[in-house]
RNA sequence: GGGCCGUUAGCUCAGCCGGUAGAGCAGCAGACUUUUAAUCUGUUGGUCGUGCGUUCGAUCCGCACACGGCCCA
């Protein structure tokens, strides 16, 4: 190790060099870092086991506790004391008597530990007269010496950006934030049970592609030394999963990070995470009856309502999604527009020029149909809304519609304005499929650096044949947003994209 | 990418018309054996985000940059 000296950050100050010559005082004595402790309890249990019963009851039984945990606050007065320590269960008051301690351990050391330190505690459990479970304290020790000091224990930590950059600083301070990626971990967890009771199958699939698809994204690039080519990172899953699908797993899912090589905002974030599942012998429909079914009993059974609150709007989900195709939301939504103005790219670039919406020249109708779509009508689908009947032009993995073959057998799912979900009935006919993909790679050519590749080896994977399939892909982050009332996906994500500190 | 706002002690925040900075908490020293934002006495702590400019003089005015927040594309 190295010496003092060598080893001190750029941020040092008065507090941090005290607790740096108190550390320095325990290396002389022993190990400032022992790691014997054993607790045997935390301390939400030890609250929801005898919270409720009063002191004479406790103090009969004599409850023995081992506890542990950081010091975040202490009381001294005079020959005993408070403290309370956190665990990752909540926290639990400790009464500290120099009597019960011994004077040595009471001055020497209980006395000079820092909030922020990390304790090992034992006792007996009482209620003190105001009635706050606490432990009796007749050892304490030591466990781990904190050299930086906490922010302030009333306003706690608020500055935005080092909630961010130091999230272990936010998760020790703000009880809001533990609890949120609690729930993110709870909802995720419901949602592999969930398919799995469906008889889902979960899968790992490459992160790192030699030709990213699946959606149309710009990926980051890298560099494979030994084979001496370039890889990408995916933007999505969904050809793997489906190649999966053609080898005879009929019902696959995935929850892991794709990347994207875009900017970032509240809504986006370069590395997010991604649920996409494929259901043989299913169609668009049957997954919106699943998506709808799953949603409600997630709400059900990990939020305990069916109605939630999100940045001051309130979203019902006890009743039956609505459902309705682009073209009739958009004239819903637009009711100076008749079925006329949606029928010709003409007089849809008319319309979509009427409303002040930018387009390019390369824009076919169903491209226009959904800028418009966008523009106009996404903000309005507050309560769960599923969109169906995308234009063909902006889905090209999705099957087209029988009788309409403008559009696909596709649908999003909106709440709170937001995009949720994505899904469709895939398309299975490899000659079409590649023919999307020529089209995709003509412009790329033309320029277009988020269109497709051409993907040899999933043509190949499709001429074996897929079984009809239907596939959808779940913005968990978004969704988790939308459950935990976040206004940015900074707030959902542990550790979020940040620029380099200066 | 554009607009607006922010950056002052470890944390949360003040700082008037430009005259080298304050509070609370935390820390340090002391008192205190049922406190809980403990209390009481005393006290340390600042390259005011960075750089340039204007000025006799800049935390304050101007410009640029960095990081963050909000809104827009």
């Amino acid at each position: 190790m190295s010496d003092e000296n060598n080893n001190i950050s750029s941020d040092e100050n008065a507090q941090i060099a005290q607790r740096r010559a108190k550390l320095a005082a325990l290396r002389a004595q022993g190990n400032p870092f022992p790691n014997h402790f054993r607790r045997d309890s935390l301390a939400a249990g030890l609250h929801e086991k005898y919270g409720a019963l009063d002191n004479a009851a406790l103090e009969g039984e004599s409850v023995r506790v081992k506890v542990a945990g950081r010091m975040m606050a202490k009381r001294v007065m005079g020959k005993a004391s408070f403290a309370q320590i956190q665990d990752m269960s909540g926290r639990i008051q400790l009464f500290v008597q120099r009597d019960a301690v011994s004077a040595e351990c009471y001055e020497e050391g209980f006395k000079k530990w820092d909030i922020g330190d990390i304790l090992g505690a034992e006792g007996t459990l009482f209620k003190t007269k105001t009635g706050e479970l606490s432990v009796r304290v007749d050892g304490i020790g030591l466990l781990t010496k904190s050299l930086r000091p906490l922010p302030e224990k009333f306003h706690g930590l608020v500055d935005q950006e080092i909630r961010y950059r130091q999230r272990y600083l936010d998760l020790i301070m703000n009880e809001d934030t533990r609890k949120v990626f609690e729930l993110r971990t709870r909802i995720i967890n419901f949602m592999r049970s969930f398919l799995a009771e469906h008889n889902f199958l979960e899968v790992e699939t490459p992160m790192m592609h030699v030709i990213p698809g699946g959606a149309t994204a710009r990926p980051f690039k890298t560099h494979h030394n030994a084979l001496g080519m370039d890889m990408f990172l995916r933007i999505a899953p969904e050809l793997y999963l489906k190649r999966l699908v053609v080898g005879g797993f009929e019902r696959v899912f995935e929850i892991n990070r794709s990347f994207r090589n875009e900017g970032l905002s509240t809504r986006h974030n370069p590395e997010f995470t991604m649920l996409e599942f494929y259901q043989a012998y299913a169609d668009y429909n049957d997954l919106m009856d699943l998506t709808e079914v799953m949603l409600r009993k997630l709400m059900h059974d990990v939020l305990g309502t069916m109605s939630i609150a999100c940045q001051g709007h309130q979203f019902d989900f006890s009743k039956p999604f609505a459902r309705r195709t682009v073209q009739d939301a958009i004239l819903h939504f637009n009711p100076h527009l008749r079925d006329a103005d949606l029928e010709s790219l003409a007089a849809a670039r008319m319309a979509a020029a009427a409303l002040h919406i930018p387009l390019k020249d390369s824009y076919g109708l169903g491209k226009v149909q959904l800028e418009i779509f966008e523009k106009t009508v996404e903000q309005h689908l507050q309560n769960p809304t599923f969109i169906t009947a995308f234009p063909t032009e902006v889905s090209p993995l999705a099957r087209c519609n029988t009788a309409d073959p403008f559009v696909t057998d596709r649908f999003e799912l909106f709440v709170g304005g937001r995009e949720i979900a994505n899904g469709f009935s895939e398309l299975n006919d490899a000659e079409d499929q590649a023919e999307r993909f020529r089209r995709q790679a003509k412009e790329k050519d033309a320029g277009d650096d988020e269109a497709m590749h051409y993907d040899a080896d999933y043509i190949r994977a499709l001429e074996y044949g897929m079984p009809p399939t239907a596939g959808e892909g779940i913005g968990i982050d978004r969704l988790v947003m939308l459950l935990t009332d976040s206004a940015s996906i900074r707030d959902v994500l542990l550790f979020p994209h940040m620029r380099p500190e200066t």
